[in-house]
DNA sequence: GTCTATATCATGATAGAC
DNA sequence: GTCTATCATGATATAGAC
């Protein structure tokens, strides 16, 4: 805690984390931005250097205490583990509960901090995308070894596919302001039954991760074009009168 | 096809959708649009009334179009399962098969259609979400319908989520960059290997929908704060030296 | 470190000639 | 149906006082 470390440098942040998340990069304005924190509008690039740099350090404010805790908890089950492969459960509690942690914490993100998690993963602005991609590829690439030793009978090409599968439940979840008024039509609005979420959304990332692969030798109806167009053509004929002669 | 129907509005509509795809409703602009249609500003207020009125026109024609294929091959499929309940790879097949004839038909939508739907799903504004929720609200209600008696044994609550959990993972694998540079490095990148992709994201998901539910009426070590404090705290004692005696 | 004031440009939309 | 010209607004960013 420095010395003077202005207050207005937090208050833009915190208010660049709601405004962000309900509009995205593009469609929210410095303006703003320094309106809700009732801070002056040069101070975006005074302090961050401009919308960008506070879209930045925002972001990696929270992401990067994410990724600690993230890897801090998936380090201490690989030591009890000793040397066998931890499981899928084990592998996504050490997604889940860091996550978890700082929504619950309102000086590290509170409530809204799942949502700007989905929300990071999903935006096209491609500053982000750059961003993310570089910044956090290590802490990315020791989850996918864990599963990968988790789920030995899935190919490296396709436990990539699947992770990203997983990476899309999550993060249209958290990000999705339809999923959040289903939970507060569930739940008090301020009960953060996040964790309930979460729990319900475990046992299907599971059950996706471990599923039997695609034979991808045979045909499979589930994209089979021609198969599906001569079930239509079966439904639609067969319990039609026969077609007429003549024009 | 009316007498002359300027191809201007054509122009507009095939270049809106490259340029919302990319940068998303807040980060195109409509000169971007006219620009890159090579017409006049003037004409997407002309022919849309506007910004938004081209984007949701843009949508329209992809997305009806699609959703009038999915319940036409619903439809027969159930027809063809006379009162008997679907599968879900059937299911699946109903909302994936008109999605990859889209997605071949370069005259509706081509290689580019798919991450348009994905994206779709997926923008914050909120102009697109409330055009979306109200207009193919009955559609995805009929498949939803369809999902429940596939699987019994899911309660409507718990199916909620599960097909929220997958129209994520469906979304976010169609709009991600990413998911496209992989298949990119497998496949020919016109070699259109979207079939390949929902080849593998259908088993997936259909583990996934068929999970085994949480048991809510005990603790989930997946997010339990506290057991993953405890292991953390194991982990990092127990290895280390014993604490030290005095300060 | 914070502010006012302003520079510069891009935006969505419209009026009106053709 | 298409164009030019323009408006009013809001965008990011900066200069310079305090």
């Amino acid at each position: 805690m420095p010395t003077v470390e202005s207050r207005t440098r937090e208050r833009l942040l915190k208010a660049a984390e709601r405004l962000f998340l309900d509009h995205g990069y593009d469609g929210t304005s410095a303006r703003m931005v320094t309106a809700a924190a009732r801070a002056n509008l040069a101070a975006v690039n005074y302090h961050f250097g401009g919308k960008e740099g506070l879209f930045q350090s925002m972001l990696a404010r929270r992401l990067d205490a994410l990724h600690e805790e993230r890897l801090a908890l998936l380090d201490a089950y690989q030591r009890l583990a000793g040397g066998r492969a931890l499981s899928c459960e084990r592998i996504l509690s050490a997604l889940f509960v860091p996550a978890l942690r700082l929504a619950r914490d309102p000086r590290r993100g509170g409530r809204d901090f799942l949502r700007l998690l989905g929300r990071a993963y999903v935006d096209p602005a491609p500053a982000l995308r750059a961003f993310l991609s570089e910044r956090y590829a290590p802490s990315i690439a020791r989850f996918k070894d864990a599963f990968g030793r988790a789920l030995p009978g899935i190919s490296p090409r396709e436990l990539t596919w699947r992770l990203h599968f997983m990476m899309g439940a999550l993060a249209y979840t958290l990000a999705g302001a339809d999923a959040w008024k289903l939970i507060a039509a569930v739940s008090p609005p301020n009960g953060a039954n996040d964790q309930l979420l979460l729990r319900r959304l475990a046992p299907f990332l599971i059950a996706g991760l471990q599923a039997p692969l695609p034979d991808l030798s045979r045909d499979d109806p589930v994209v089979s074009i021609g198969a599906a167009r001569q079930a239509h053509a079966r439904a639609t004929t067969n319990p039609a009168k026969p077609a007429r002669r003549a024009a």
